[in-house]
RNA sequence: GUCGCAGUAGCCCAGCUGGAUAGAGCAACGGUCUUCUAAACCGUAGGUCGAGCGUUCGAAUCGCUCCUGCGACACCA
């Protein structure tokens, strides 16, 4: 047994007063907390035995408690057909808090991943066009997950698959040497790279040459024409130095950046296999492998054309991954419109007999709109994530001029908070919501967001900072009063929390997490003064320093920043 | 048309492996800084949990039907 899972201890309590007619674990699973209080700290409802033991849910509540052995609790209580447990509160807390003061930042670690690698396809810019919000999540997401895996013992490779390969290259190109001016490509590449193929996508419509010169450059890149590759080098170059400038604000590093042109030698390799399996059939004209077994509808390998396929493309990309890392599972941050596509794409590996098929997790998004309409590239709609991110950072400088003027590192610490309130923003929220982006919103600094996570977690340092020595010596950690022990449960969740959020791939767990905690110790601080010289005054150090620790960690499993002040 | 996701307070969302009086935040109104950072805290007000039927001792939560919104449904990724 976990030494802090005290639900399990109520289980077997309950277990042993009724004489073993229902099994632990049975009982484990109706355990609950209870919403208000005075419930006590864990209820079990009564209900659930009353078919098999032939009695009325009250009797046996009441049953329970007269026989509960209560050493392990404050208190165990009939509430009508309830047995509301209070729990050991000096016990607990000793407990909760000496373990984090030695764990520190590993608080919460554990080992259920055995060191397996996790491949993770994310972020995913295109080259030559800006990141939008809609990369922000992908980015941010991944990242996140990232974290959480490796908290839970796992490897994690975060992959980013960058679009740097396609017939929109071919577009890119021309529109280049037809309207572009080199130095303003050097100067601000991606701005000026997407005037362009805005602008192709605009004459395009009138002038229908475009395309057919669009599709001859493409074949150029293709077969290693000179300047074609000399161009589409220049281009990927410079967007992927922008795109590091972005990842490099927002702290996102990546394993690898084998974008989509990296696989192109090894496509013909896949249509090989899939013949060699005789899994290709013929339709339409067109190369495909049914799925209807599956209940979905082909894959579509090889166009009429014999050009290859996006499909193509990440079956080459998978296989490639399970030999390079041999991962337990393979996960795709992705918008949840591609769902099916990802069905599709695992139902064709898995024919195929790869081995990490079964451990590839589309791990899907809601799409972001603005005024309820789609983002689109080609059409200027589009909110550019440089730009939020500078605004946020904006706002931060002008709430420490006005709240804190004299703290130092100013710039730094405004980068942390401005840009936090966006990764913040973005995964406090269930993963699979849809966002209508409003910039009013994303810009809060107040109420549910990073900052107030932040602002917690600073009140925390700036504290300890005052106490001139603190002690966390083991011998006194306990404090039994409402507000410190709303906090000091809260803490001890935090291991489970973060099991639930790696199975679930939900950073927002993690975010909601921090919140309650954040709002739990905003209250604690402010109903209680703790640097005052009395017997608990370690005991209440200890845990403020405990509650800094485990904000910090939780925010650093959001990739978002704790500044000491701010 | 078929499939998927969603519908909870004026707005944005928790709660959804069924359990005690449905919870936060924002916005509104009122209170709290000579005391550890007021980016905070406390209070007031605000609800047919999209609709209906069913399962159950008990349904926001599970099942079915319907309504609404978004998305996906082979040569874009």
């Amino acid at each position: 047994m976990n030494k802090m899972d005290y639900k399990q201890l109520v289980a077997d309590a309950i277990s042993d007063a009724i004489d073993n007619q229902v099994s632990t674990s049975d009982i484990y699973t109706k355990i609950e907390n209870p919403k208000l209080s005075k419930n006590g700290d864990l209820a079990f409802p009564a209900f659930v035995l009353s078919k098999t033991m032939h009695k009325a849910p009250q009797e046996i509540a009441q049953e329970i408690v007269t026989k509960i052995d209560g050493v392990s609790f404050d208190k165990v209580v009939a509430a009508g057909p309830y047995v509301n447990f209070f729990l050991n509160k000096q016990g607990v807390s000793e407990q909760v808090i000496s373990d984090i003061l030695v764990e520190k930042n590993h608080y919460g670690d554990n080992q259920d991943g055995q060191d397996r690698v996790v491949t993770i396809d994310m972020s995913s810019p295109n080259i030559a066009k800006p990141m939008s919000m809609g990369h922000l999540r992908s980015t941010v997401i991944g990242n996140s997950i990232a974290k959480i895996l490796t908290k839970n013992g796992y490897k994690p490779i975060k992959d980013n698959h960058l679009g740097d390969w396609g017939t929109q290259f071919g577009k890119l190109i021309t529109a280049y040497l037809k309207w572009g001016n080199e130095e303003d490509v050097k100067k601000d590449p991606i701005h000026y790279l997407v005037q362009y193929y805005i602008r192709f996508h605009k004459e395009d419509q009138e002038d229908p040459e475009l395309d057919v010169e669009a599709r001859e450059w493409f074949k150029k890149l293709e077969d290693g024409d000179p300047e074609a590759v000399r161009l589409w080098e220049w281009f990927r170059d410079a967007s992927l130095k922008a795109f590091k400038q972005t990842y490099q604000k927002l702290n996102v590093d990546f394993d690898t950046y084998n974008g989509e042109s990296f696989y192109n030698d090894k496509l013909q390799n896949v249509v090989d296999t899939l013949k060699e399996q005789g899994l290709l059939e013929k339709s339409q004209g067109a190369s495909i492998v049914d799925l209807s077994d599956e209940d979905l509808n082909p894959a579509l390998i090889l166009k009429t054309d014999g050009a290859s396929l996006y499909v193509t493309r990440d079956i080459a990309t998978a296989i490639y991954r399970d030999k390079t890392y041999h991962p337990v599972m393979n996960l795709y941050v992705v918008g949840s419109e591609q769902t099916y596509y990802f069905k599709q794409l695992k139902a064709v590996l898995k024919k195929m007999g790869l081995e990490s098929a079964d451990g590839l997790h589309h791990v899907p998004f809601g799409l972001i709109t603005v005024d309820g309409k789609k983002l689109s590239t080609r059409h200027g709609n589009i909110v550019l994530l440089n730009e939020v991110l500078n605004e946020s950072v904006k706002m931060a400088k002008e709430q420490i001029a006005e709240k804190n003027p004299g703290l130092n590192n100013k710039d730094q610490v405004a980068e942390d908070v401005g840009v936090g309130a966006v990764i913040f923003g973005d995964l406090k929220n269930a993963r699979v919501d849809s966002i209508d982006f409003n910039l009013k919103d994303q810009l809060k600094f107040e109420g549910e967001t990073g900052p107030y996570v932040q602002y917690a977690h600073a009140r925390a340092e700036s504290i300890l900072k005052k106490a001139e020595n603190p002690n966390f010596e083991k011998s006194n950690h306990s404090l039994t009063d409402d507000d410190s022990w709303e906090v000091i449960k809260l803490l001890q969740e935090f291991p489970k929390v973060v099991k639930h959020a790696n199975q679930n791939f939900e950073p927002s767990d993690i975010a909601k997490y921090s919140l309650k905690l954040a709002k739990a110790f905003n209250k604690y601080y402010d109903h209680t003064k703790i640097l005052v010289d009395d017997d608990e005054l370690n005991a209440r150090l200890s845990l403020v320093k405990s509650v800094s620790i485990v904000l910090e960690e939780s925010l650093n499993l959001l990739g978002v920043k704790a500044p000491n002040e701010m």
